[in-house]
DNA sequence: GAGAACATGCACATCGATGTGCAAGTTATC
DNA sequence: GATAACTTGCACATCGATGTGCATGTTCTC
């Protein structure tokens, strides 16, 4: 019995799956730039025609949240295997496997913004930076991390100060291991660390210093 | 003689300057939460018709390069007139500076991720980064400032820092002295310092203190 | 107070995007 | 290979935003 619920219907087409994912990802390309790109450029960019994209999604709408909710599952089984004793590390750890999600990131960053989807895209990453929270409190602790800002404002800054080196990214062309170390660089920063006291953390942890 | 160039012509009446004016400030309120929003909708806020509007710019696009330029202005202005000998004094002042004029900020912060005017918006802007790697060049050389990171690089994320700080601003509903001290925070943490020193040296250079 | 500058409200044409229906073709699945 | 799933292309209706013309008030300037 393939199908989940129906009785006599024949199961979905493998295809059609994967022209779903190809919309979606078509989706991240060109909304990314283009926030407000028609759908038949996002079609198009699929190799499909903008009619067969109706066939996937009822409109715009159910099209960005499916986008969202995607970008946002991916981002948070990444942060939630994530964690170490140091609370530096810990963090800097956590923005460098962002990091290796950057393009579907890119498109939250953009999306988040506008305005009928603000809401649900920030909850949807609310798992991400409430780890961060965490994470931020263990640091402020043990005196690891600074304790003159608050920490939900601080958790947030951290996170956009990761995001700005993504628009960065974008910018400037960096490759992937500058990137990594760029990103980490500026999550330490503003958690308070010097610089020196950042470069001398990501040279001495393995965990850091390592690809993946 | 009142007119410019004309001859026998009556002068512009000083109501449809303030007209103009008060377009502007409406589509920074507007334009800044929804970038798509309609002529109309910028016309009912400065308290005109959708007509009046057309009489004043040609369309959506001259009415945002006016936006734009003279957000820009203002910045530029705040920007030329800042200077201290000690590079992250300077930079901190700076960033002070210009949280001074947030209101306008937070327009071009949005207007300049939109397509058509990013080259624009970021040429408009380009005194006042120019400015801030005046700063870092400085503290790199008498080694107040990281060097661990390509200068044009990290003048941007510092840049970034503070706008960073402006949309947390409008989301918690930070006092002025709260943000004015936020963004010199963040903006010496990306620039290298820890937070000790960052606060210490808020605390005893009386420029930074001091309120304007 | 005469006249120009300005605002208003309507009408109208245009444009791009959206959403839907349907017949015909293609492709995977049974 | 039969059939359902899927895609395509076109037509058509709709919608909101834009840009412009024009007659009719208002309001400032001289």
């Amino acid at each position: 019995m393939p199908s989940d619920t129906d009785a006599g219907r024949r199961s979905r087409r493998r295809d059609a799956a994967q022209n779903r994912e190809a919309l979606l990802n078509a989706a991240v390309v060109i909304l990314a730039t283009e926030p407000d790109a028609s759908l038949e450029a996002v079609a198009a960019a699929a190799g499909l025609s903008r009619r067969a994209l109706y066939g996937h999604f009822s409109g715009r709408d159910e099209l960005i949240v499916a986008l969202i909710e995607r970008g946002a599952e991916r981002l948070v089984a990444a942060a939630s295997t994530t964690d170490h004793a140091d609370a530096p590390v810990a963090i800097a750890l956590l923005c460098a496997r962002l990091w290796d999600a950057v393009d579907h990131v890119r498109l939250l960053a953009q999306v988040a913004l506008r305005q009928p989807y603000v809401e649900r895209a920030a909850s949807s990453l609310d798992p991400v930076r409430r780890r961060l929270t965490v994470f931020v409190a263990r640091g402020v602790a043990d005196g690891t991390v600074r304790d003159d800002i608050p920490q939900a404002v601080l958790a947030r800054l951290i996170q956009e100060s990761a995001l700005a080196v993504l628009a960065e990214a974008a910018r400037a062309d960096l490759t992937d291991p500058e990137g990594r170390r760029l990103v980490m660089l500026a999550a330490l920063g503003t958690a308070g660390l010097s610089w020196r006291e950042a470069g001398a953390l990501i040279a001495d942890t393995p965990e850091l210093a390592g690809e993946h």
